[in-house]
DNA sequence: CTATCCACCTGGCGGC
DNA sequence: TGCCGCCAGGTGGATA
């Protein structure tokens, strides 16, 4: 579900935390993607949250004590945050960290894809799902020179590469064609056939969509909603995704697989 | 190494 | 209504 727009939303939220104290966990499911540690109780137990930030689709949140608390959303899950006498529990609320102000983290997750892990701060930055994302798509270091370096030998397509994480971090299959119809590139286009200028051309597609969507609060399809329910808005501007068959400019969209996975594009306007 | 496919898991939707 | 097959926002492991 959640691509970067949604996690950034998500943080935001969970923002409101900062300076107050886990003061108990519940566990309902351990076995998410990875299966929940069984010191999760000792080691998150009376740690206060210092700060939230977040790398790719990944939520960090940290804490006092030099710890370091993931949270991955996966393909289908959320978090929420209400205040305790209000929480009722639902089907898939698979943990719930509770605070010394009385508000709930619930994760939830029907497909449980997403995982929870803490440690050391040192030792989660080890962790080989930190150690090989690339560039998170919305920070300043992502340039064209660096986008080329890394895809002007490649023949895999651009939408797949948009997609690796281990190139730019934080982008996923609604927002990959999203990002390629603002650019004008079709998905099919292979990395080294890319310019540097295309590049540039990409890069400020991909931070104007993504910006947009964060400001809509990120995309709501089933059941994504941000940590204090509301929905988001940006479903309503796709230009592309899930429009296979409507027109735009009076030219019709294609939906097409690529390595599995839908792509929306005009192929009329896509030229590149 | 790279490129490709598939499993992991549950639910919603369209077709019959 | 009910059942069935297909599809879904992600990722890492297996395979060639």
């Amino acid at each position: 579900m959640p691509e970067l727009p949604e996690v950034e939303t998500s943080i935001r939220g969970l923002s409101q935390l900062i300076n107050t104290t886990i003061i108990k966990i519940e566990v309902h499911t351990v076995k998410l993607r990875y299966p929940i540690p069984k010191n999760i109780y000792k080691i998150l137990k009376g740690t206060t949250i210092i700060d939230i930030k977040r790398i790719g689709k990944y939520i960090l949140i940290y804490l006092k004590k030099n710890l370091l608390l993931v949270i991955h959303l996966g393909m289908s899950g959320r978090l929420r945050i209400l205040k305790k006498n209000i929480y009722k529990k639902e089907k898939h609320d698979h943990f719930v960290l509770i605070n010394d102000k009385d508000y709930l983290i619930i994760f939830n997750d029907p497909r449980k894809f997403g995982f929870i892990d803490f440690s050391a701060i040192n030792l989660i930055l080890k962790r080989d799902y930190i150690l090989k994302l690339g560039i998170d798509a919305l920070d300043s270091k992502l340039k064209p020179s660096y986008l080329f370096s890394k895809i002007s030998k490649s023949v895999v397509p651009i939408k797949q590469i948009l997609l690796d994480q281990k190139i730019i971090a934080g982008i996923g299959n609604i927002y990959a064609s999203e990002i390629l119809y603002d650019a004008k590139i079709s998905p099919l286009v292979r990395g080294k056939d890319l310019t540097i200028e295309d590049l540039q051309l990409l890069i400020g597609s991909i931070r104007k969509i993504l910006k947009k969507a964060i400001n809509a609060g990120g995309s709501t399809l089933k059941d994504y909603v941000s940590t204090d329910g509301t929905v988001g808005n940006f479903q309503y501007s796709f230009k592309v995704y899930n429009k296979s068959g409507e027109k735009i400019m009076g030219h019709p969209i294609k939906k097409i697989i690529q390595y599995g996975r839908s792509t929306f594009y005009c192929p009329a306007i896509q030229k590149k």
